[in-house]
DNA sequence: CCATGGATGCAATCGATTTGCATCCATAAA
DNA sequence: TTTATGGATGCAAATCGATTGCATCCATGG
């Protein structure tokens, strides 16, 4: 759950807009501002890596609403570009909250050992991207990336690994 | 379901490999040579792009078993490296036979329309994922990516799209 | 203060996948 | 060929993440 480095600067993920910021925008198409929605709001704020809807249904505490609440809201969150999904392969939908203007097309690093995720700073080659649109004939193309490992802490003991 | 070009080369994906040859690999660990896996073996080597368990029994035909049984024999054949599992991330898990030393490492560029896929070829800098591991101090770097788009076919009408 | 449509709680449902268990059978040994 | 035996299978129940129907609630505009 935590990073495992804190040698190197990582990308921002430290939310800076105000909650206010935040309500206001859900003000701006007419989406309620409800203690729920407030609640989880301050949730992602808080976690610079993705989380699981039931991991911010965990951390709502006092503020506490229904499960399917969570869910419902970042669907919402997520058609109004204000969170962004990730997958990272174990079936469970992991949710970061986006900048300003950010569209959120990041990767992550994740460790397969105890699910320690660092950001991974820049993308790699669109043209590849753009060459396979070409190639094909699709339009719209995008793609999922996300890496795996072991981080320090899980490294296997003994000698060198691979 | 369909590749939607055929106008370029694909990458191998024609499984040569004989049936006897696999249920070779199966007798070699003590794994059984039943109907159902030798069935499974046989609607695997039909098809060029990854499918589901659901597919997978589906296509059985006369040779009919559980779906459970399709479940616990991908899990097998996978953990023995006869298969290798893809996830397209709407929540089904995907698999294609694998040829003799091939670890299948590759990716696709999926339909988001029709789910059309195209095998990729080649892979992006493996350089970026040591770069990764280095810079992070993770070992057992790997990565999951695949494309998404919009095929011909399901190419929007109307003018020109991004 | 009122009306109203979006939001919520709760329970039921869904789809993919897994698992417990009794039975079955492929395979190696006698 | 017969036997014993551990893996494999069928069937049903159970998990798990996620979704949804519905009655009620309440944030917001008028």
């Amino acid at each position: 759950m935590s990073s495992p480095c804190s040698r190197h600067p990582h990308p921002h993920r430290l939310i800076q807009q105000p909650l206010t910021e935040l309500t206001e925008k859900l003000r701006s198409k007419s989406r309620k501002i409800t203690a729920p929605r407030q609640a989880i709001l301050e949730v992602l704020r808080r976690h610079q890596h993705p989380i699981t809807n039931k991991e911010i249904h965990a951390a709502l505490g006092t503020a506490d609403c229904d499960l399917a609440t969570v869910y419902r809201n970042l669907h919402t969150l997520e058609d109004m570009g204000m969170v962004r999904r990730f997958d990272f392969g174990d079936g469970v939908a992991r949710f970061e909250l986006l900048e300003e203007g950010d569209d959120g097309h990041h990767h992550h690093l994740v460790c397969t050992g105890c699910s320690a995720v660092v950001e991974v700073e820049g993308c790699f080659p669109t043209e590849l991207e753009q060459t396979l649109a070409r190639r094909h004939g699709f339009t719209r193309v995008t793609h999922k990336l996300e890496f795996f490992g072991l981080c320090p802490k899980c490294a296997p003991v003994g000698p060198a690994s691979p």
